[in-house]
DNA sequence: TCAAAAGTGTTATCCTTACACCCATGT
DNA sequence: ACATGGGTGTAAGGATAACACTTTTGA
């Protein structure tokens, strides 16, 4: 076999065309904002994505530049996502196969400072994917997903059946189990290769459910988008159990019970409040800064900032969340 | 701000052009081996990399294919790593920027099954970065490593010397602290950032250290190849801690000490061998084969084999390893 | 008999998680 | 008074990581 050591991707047969799109998140204590970009009235919404400039010297700094150029101020956080590149990315194209690469990112704002254009707005990201929100207990979608996903198991002979059942209960967990909202693109995917969500029938992908099994809601996304989205938010609910990054999303100064709600707006959980509070505190993530919030609603909070030592002192260290499975299913590190 | 939804990126001055490089991991009990291609006598080491080809649906397929080509039998487990794409990726290149996009991915053999070829080889890892291989204490070069980064934190005034300790503190460790294995990547970052790795200067990046400085061994790979591998070594040193992924590696029977032997090859640290038992046992990784190994050199082994139903059974479950911050720093789920 | 590796038991310590409870403010 | 949120104490259970110790083989 022979391996040319670089190949001019131009050269065989199709182009490739590269862009980068980005997740771009901003939470408040009611929920995570994604930045998408309505083009038209009867076009599919799609996640802001430009074009891979010659200039930039680093991928990062190009995805910076344009994000930045977008929402009006210097970006935090970024970090690339992951690199989607199928051939059906644009199964309804032209005859010759042409490969468009997406490099997705992730960029954390403060919503509040991010300026308003006409062209972007931000939407809670729940509304493509209502099943990942348990913040107020298991939200009604989820009784239409067990359905389409009981419907697949039943399907399935003896063997294939007992797999399924497997998959299935991973990714939505089983009875008696704790759901694990970092699995959010696997949840996905799965209903995607189900084919109860309709990009999958759009795609042309072999499905199982017809067409008219399509129960879920869930706004739809131009092309691999809310594929996209759905890795942003994984690795995004994963990120902030190590390191301390929810902080990029918040004001200079709030209280405990913000930073809870703004977690639980990014894990679509709820957590425990004593318990999240020590944590934080206990980790050495903030600090008081002297002032109190009254308008709280009930006795005033203190308000606290973050420490921007601590990016320095800690490789790791992340906000609370209870486990995903038992104790005795992990091994920390 | 036009944000064109999707760009041929040819149209722009300069090309692209797109490749993917693979991290073919296999590990015995001695060490840990990758594959890498030796072109010629006089040109750098590289690791393998392959033409994007646009019949392939997906990245992950199209990868799969060539390095099964490659190593001559089917892939078990294969991830995307990270799309690298820095301008300067060919410094040395013609007038025209051109950006070489490199979509690194890790794959994992068992380098029994693996077939010989002419034109690669496998070689430990630690032949690339020997600072990374504490199995038996500290590795000579860290004196040079230490001396290296003490003159560059030296040289700094008051302010930035603060944060340079902290950064090389958070790489290397600090006194007292425990060596964090999976922060390969930094800490390969830091010595090109400072300038102790040659490539820094091939590169022409701006670093602090003259040429001169460069007094690290560590044998460097063709363009950026060294630092794809070190984000190979990084994702999975942070992998099998969660995932029971070194099971990959290993012959289908094997006993307790060659698996820990194994991941102590990949994470480059020694490990308590009762509590490594204790710990894989517990977690319902491995079964009893029945059979023995009486070659072990003392009292025979009773071999076992990874039990394949947890793929089925746990999003997560890894094999273990000692904390890498004492565990007041981390915030555990 | 000794070296080398296999394998078991035990314990101090710390983390997680849940429960109970008091405090301060506005209406 | 009471609702709402702020904030502290504590204790059961579980995981970690160290230590000591026994067993089984080959040389």
């Amino acid at each position: 076999m022979t391996l040319p050591n670089r190949l001019r991707s131009s050269s065989g047969t199709g182009g490739v065309t590269v862009d980068l799109s980005a997740v771009i998140v901003a939470a408040s204590p009611d929920g995570p904002r994604v930045l998408v970009r309505q083009p038209g009235t009867n076009l599919p919404v799609a996640l802001p994505s430009g074009p891979l400039e010659a200039h930039h010297r680093t991928l990062d700094a190009g995805l910076r530049s344009w994000v930045e150029e977008l929402v009006g101020y210097r970006l935090g956080y970024v970090e690339q996502l992951y690199t989607f590149g199928d051939a059906n990315r644009h199964a309804s194209a032209r005859g010759v196969p042409n490969r468009a690469l997406s490099i997705g990112y992730l960029a954390l704002v403060r919503e509040s400072r991010a300026k308003q254009d006409h062209d972007v707005t931000w939407v809670s990201w729940y509304r493509f994917f209502p099943w990942e929100d348990r913040r107020h207990g298991e939200p009604a979608v989820m009784a239409l997903v067990r359905e389409g996903i009981a419907g697949w198991i039943a399907e399935a002979p003896g063997d294939e059946r007992k797999h399924r059942e497997e998959r299935a209960g991973l990714a939505f967990g089983r009875a008696g189990e704790r759901w694990n909202e970092e699995l959010a693109l696997e949840r996905y995917e799965l209903l995607y290769e189900i084919g109860l969500v309709p990009e999958a029938h759009r795609d042309g992908a072999a499905v199982w459910a017809p067409r008219e099994a399509v129960i879920l809601e869930g706004d739809i996304l131009l092309a691999d988008h809310r594929r996209i989205l759905a890795t942003g938010i994984s690795r995004l609910r994963s990120k902030i159990k190590y390191r301390p990054v929810v902080f990029e999303l918040m004001p200079p100064r709030f209280t405990f019970l913000q930073l809870q709600r703004t977690v639980e707006a990014l894990a679509g959980v709820e957590l425990h409040k004593p318990n999240f509070r020590r944590l934080v505190k206990h980790q050495g993530l903030v600090e008081e800064t002297g002032a109190v919030a009254s308008n709280t609603g009930g006795r005033p909070a203190r308000l606290i900032r973050f420490r921007r030592d601590v990016l320095l002192e800690r490789p790791t260290s992340g906000v609370g969340l209870p486990a995903a499975t038992s104790r005795r299913d992990l091994t920390r590190n």
